[in-house]
RNA sequence: GCGCGGGUAGUCUAGCGGUAGGACAACGCCCUUCCGAGGCGUUAGCCCGGGUUCGAAUCCCGGCCCGCGCACCA
């Protein structure tokens, strides 16, 4: 186990689920600084992507029913077709190894697969024969209600919930683009070989936010804040940029404005939560990398002792997942764009002549003039309509032509969908991972962990100078006091001080408070900085107000204080 | 899922057929006026299940977990 990972278990970050009965891989449990920690990242995320964005965020549930899947390509795409071998043991994706074999495409079903191996004879590699082809579903699957029930499946992206309530969501926002609606929750995926501690679980925490606009109107108000932000890119023919967003799209490097906001906007969240900047690019999928819903799509990636690992996609899924959910389920889910200026539309129109129809056509009668109203081909004095499948011929005796003009308010539009997504347990794991550090504090190493104040866990430590009274319980009612401010505080009495500190370095807490024989004479503590080891002495009637504003800031604790050794 | 290598207190590690040992950590007491000090004490372990054997942490088989390679990763 690797230093950090050591540390992490230890102290209380991250531990392996299940454990007491042998664990079980692709599971990990959120110990309690982990869960600090994760929590105040979302926190950050949340005033990044939803209240600094017209934006809101809402909760649905991590079981969904079958249609929903059938309906977002889920229970299709995401059910690749497996070939085992039965000598060797080794599974290959069907449609993978066929077209690396043989060179064709087929088609990810089981009857295709089967078609193709029989035709070609397909071997192994290792020469010996296949078993059957098989789906190899990776959503976990679920019967909902007793006996037979009901199929569900446990969300492979919590999306979905967002795509389903589009009806609600536009009235919610008074039928107006663009909104953008983000959930924060699990989400399943029944992984092969889940590996690599955090990196593949097979129950992880996104956070994702679905940004609906005009698909003529791909851009952002606010792009001018991060347009001239360099970023490193690596497009899709592997070429490296350092480049500002503006000129990156300028360049059509990235498909279009509003994707160049949300890599930047990205950029600036990883780097507040403490993702080191030589240590992030942004990379554009291959063509034949991209998710089934998806035109162009840009991934976060982070380097880590596990190399450069994507923590966050940023895809243009179109109008894809409305389209669907809207032929599925018959639902209209569109948008009503009024036009600035209503336009005239002069057009010509059809009406039946009831008193011919009537007597030629007796009861299919309504019928016919229905389709003649709804008739928008090109008409001469002869048109052809068609019936419950019968072609009928008619000429003018049985319509009539009028010019009407109309006046067209604005037009319906399936809204495109931008979706920036991120994988909290990757992020919150490379977070600890930039921050893990070793320096020398007086001869001796220390390891600190370098957290920004934002997302630390322990937020302040405050100690007794010396293990016994009155240092104690003067700590523990500074303790008190500076819970009942909402700060995050923990008292620590045992070994000596030099220890304490070193214990609140290691899990990244940025400010020790330390009781010591002055503060019985002026009622004043010292705030020891864990980066710098410096401390000042402050009235402990200011702690609260000056710990808050140096927990909100990056500011230095000498601005508060007298330096104080 | 396949192959290779691992799994001994919280962590690291010794033992590799014959009574499981150490270091650090944690906890208690003593000591200590600022950066993992010291003393005394305490807690705590052979991944799980089967087999071989008089006797298994040790050898064999299966499972689980961890690491690496292959495959997989909408």
């Amino acid at each position: 186990m690797s230093d950090i990972m050591e540390m992490l278990v230890r102290r209380g970050f991250l531990w392996q689920s299940f454990e007491i009965y042998g664990g079980m891989a692709g599971f990990i449990d959120y110990a309690p600084l982990g869960n600090n920690l994760r929590r105040k990242i979302e926190n950050v995320w949340r005033k990044y992507f939803v209240i600094n964005e017209r934006a809101a965020e809402i909760d649905t549930p991590t079981v969904g029913i079958e249609d929903v899947f059938i309906a977002s390509g889920h229970a299709t795409s995401f059910t690749d077709v497996a070939i085992e071998c039965e000598d060797c043991g080794r599974v290959y994706r069907a449609d993978h190894y066929v077209k690396e074999k043989l060179g064709i495409e087929v088609d990810e079903t089981v009857e295709a697969v089967k078609e193709v191996m029989e035709v070609y004879d397909l071997k192994c590699e290792c020469g010996g024969k296949f078993k059957e082809p098989a789906p190899m579903n990776l959503m976990f699957s679920t019967k909902i209600g007793p006996g037979k029930g009901k199929n569900g499946y446990l969300r492979p992206e919590t999306a979905q919930g967002i795509f389903v309530d589009f009806k609600r969501l536009a009235s919610y926002f008074r039928e107006k683009l663009p909104f953008g609606v983000a959930q924060i929750g699990r989400a399943y995926r029944n992984e092969i070989s889940p590996r690599q501690g955090v990196v593949r679980l097979r129950e992880f925490n996104q956070a994702e936010l679905e940004y609906f606009v005009h698909p003529a109107e791909k851009t952002h108000p606010e792009f001018p804040t991060v347009a001239g932000d360099k970023v490193k890119l690596v497009d899709k023919f592997d070429n490296e940029h350092q480049i500002t967003l503006s000129e990156a799209v300028e360049k059509g490097i990235i498909a279009n404005q509003i994707l160049g906001y949300f890599i930047g906007k990205t950029r600036r969240f990883l780097l507040e939560i403490g993702i080191k900047d030589d240590k992030l690019r942004f990379r554009q999928h291959k063509d034949d990398e991209r998710a089934h819903y998806a035109t162009d799509c840009w991934d976060a990636e982070v380097e880590t002792s596990y190399g450069w690992i994507e923590v966050v996609g940023i895809a243009d899924r179109t109008d894809y997942d409305l389209r669907r959910h809207s032929a599925y389920s018959g639902e209209e889910l569109t948008i009503f764009v009024p036009y600035t200026q209503p336009v005239k539309v002069k057009r010509k129109k059809l009406v039946p002549k009831m008193n011919k129809i009537g007597p030629a056509f007796k009861e299919k009668a309504k019928k016919v003039a229905e389709a003649i109203s709804e008739f928008d081909g090109e008409y001469s004095d002869e048109i052809e309509i068609v019936v419950d499948g019968e072609r009928i011929k008619l000429n003018r005796e049985f319509f009539d032509v009028e010019e009407v003009e109309e006046e067209v308010a604005g037009e319906k539009i399936v809204p495109h969908v931008i979706e920036p997504s991120f994988g909290l347990d990757r992020i919150s794991y490379a977070v600890l991972e930039h921050a893990f550090d070793r320096d020398v504090v007086d001869g001796e190493e220390r390891r600190v962990l370098r957290l920004k104040r934002s997302v630390s866990p322990i937020e302040v430590a405050v100690l007794p100078l010396l293990s016994r009274e009155p240092f104690e319980s003067k700590a523990q009612e500074i303790v008190s006091l500076l819970r009942s401010e909402g700060i995050i505080t923990e008292y620590d009495d045992s070994g000596s001080i030099g220890r304490r500190y070193r214990r609140f370095d290691e899990v990244g807490t940025p400010f020790c408070i330390t009781v010591d024989h002055q503060t019985f004479e002026d009622e004043t503590v010292t705030i020891r900085d864990r980066d710098t080891t410096r401390q000042v002495r402050v009235k402990i009637g200011d702690l609260p107000a000056i710990l808050k504003e140096l927990l909100e800031s990056e500011r230095e604790i000498t601005e508060f204080g007298e330096v104080f050794r």
